[in-house]
DNA sequence: ACAACACCTAATAA
DNA sequence: ATTATTAGGTGTT
């Protein structure tokens, strides 16, 4: 408690429908991002801790990070201090800003997606809020090089483990330690791929060993970073069209990336998107292999297995279909497809108050309701998922008496 | 170009 | 209880 500084709660005008942490921090873009008690979510970023948690109308967020040891006396010291919390506030602002990707309306975009794609609308409704994040781009790499032949948990326990043994212990949370994802000289000292086994990593140990020896040593200086798309998002470039196959820059990362160890087509495209703010990129995994060939007619004759050329002909179908956020829409899809979130697609109970009455009556006050239930879910008819939304409209009237106290 | 197979591990299904 | 399958693929034949 003493060597650390926490904020207070400071808050961003954020709404469900632009983002929704719940579904973003989990649906497998991000692994580090952990849930606390009363829905809080927390992190180690950029040398300091911080927790997010979000209401309708707002995101709510606070630091914790370690208290800097000053050699001024008290007077510049408290003055520092309070020049130094200044500058924390401000820089976790904008650090929030980037990192969660704040300029693109997604409003607006899920509209765009909607009115082009009926099948996209389907799934919309129920997975709102849902922002590709601004990742950085060796942690997802990194991160995403752990996710073949995987599951999120187990993801998310490997890059857990990586952080504790090679990262920068930041702070607590309840006790427990956070610690900062590791640099890739972190991970070059001889013995690391053997230690990665020991700790689970199973054959993805060499992968990273070899890729944290090939961005330390081959590479040059700032040579991933490189890689990102320079440009700051323009709205008004939404509709502009572009190659189906993507941006010039996009192109060449997913080349070079494609070059190192454990990075095939699919984990290139997660690090151009998540890592490198390439947004037309389309991972194609097997869930979106199946998504493409149950809704997007593909499976037949010339893409009958997802061949390179196949990986490829996806992209650019989605790409097509929903421009230059294409991968933004795909992670949607993706999302909605996931074990994790399937209750949303079933037993979903919309609940609207229509109308309150309150009579009085001698003492006590009788109060009557108008309640419209709207259940609505997305049933597998058929193997299909079909939308059976307006099949079922329940209305009933409710009369409670409430004892009332005279005041 | 394409298909088949091995590769680590842990949870879940059969 | 033991075995097969699955989970956000990649590298090698």
């Amino acid at each position: 408690m003493a060597n650390v500084s926490v904020s207070e709660w400071r808050k961003l005008p954020v709404s469900l429908a632009e983002l929704c942490i719940d579904t973003t921090l989990r649906c497998g873009q991000s692994f580090r991002w952990k849930r606390f008690r009363d829905n809080e979510w927390s992190c180690a970023l950029h040398g300091r801790i911080i927790t997010l948690k979000q209401d309708s109308m707002h995101l709510h967020y606070r630091t914790i990070r370690p208290r800097l040891a000053s050699p001024l006396h008290s007077l510049e010291s408290s003055r520092a201090s309070s020049v130094a919390k200044y500058l924390e506030e401000d820089d976790t602002e904008s650090l929030l800003r980037q990192y969660l990707n704040l300029a693109p309306n997604l409003s607006a975009l899920y509209e765009q997606w909607s009115s082009k794609d009926p099948n996209f609308k389907k799934r919309a409704r129920q997975f709102a809020g849902i922002r590709i994040l601004k990742q950085d781009a060796w942690e997802a790499l990194v991160g995403f090089i752990c996710s073949s032949n995987n599951n999120i948990s187990r993801i998310s326990q490997m890059v857990h483990n990586l952080c504790l043994h090679y990262g920068a212990l930041i702070g607590y949370i309840d006790d427990e330690p956070l610690h900062d994802f590791p640099t890739p000289e972190a991970l070059t000292a001889p013995g690391t791929e053997a230690h990665l086994r020991e700790l689970g990593f199973g054959y993805r140990a060499g992968y990273i060993a070899k890729t944290a020896l090939i961005v330390a040593k081959e590479r040059p200086e700032g040579w991933l970073q490189a890689l990102r798309n320079p440009e700051i998002f323009d709205e008004s470039k939404d509709q502009e069209a572009f190659p189906e196959s993507g941006r010039e820059g996009y192109r060449r990362a997913h080349d070079e990336l494609l070059q190192l160890q454990g990075v095939g087509p699919k984990v290139a495209d997660c690090v151009c998107l998540m890592g490198l703010g390439w947004s037309e990129s389309v991972p194609v995994d097997t869930h979106v292999w199946q998504i493409a060939q149950r809704d997007y007619k593909f499976g037949k004759g010339k893409h009958k297995s997802l061949t390179k050329v196949t990986y490829d002909a996806v992209g650019d179908h989605f790409r097509t279909l929903w421009g230059r956020e294409a991968g933004w829409a795909h992670s949607v899809l993706f999302t909605a497809d996931l074990k994790t979130f399937s209750e949303r697609l079933t037993n979903n109970i919309e609940v609207h108050i229509d109308e309150v009455k309150i009579k009085q009556e001698g003492e006590s006050i009788l109060e009557s309701r108008v309640v419209t239930k709207r259940e609505y879910s997305l049933c597998e008819v058929k193997g299909e998922l079909e939308d059976v939304r307006d099949g079922i409209v329940l209305e009933t009237t409710r009369s409670q008496r409430a004892k009332r106290r005279r005041t």
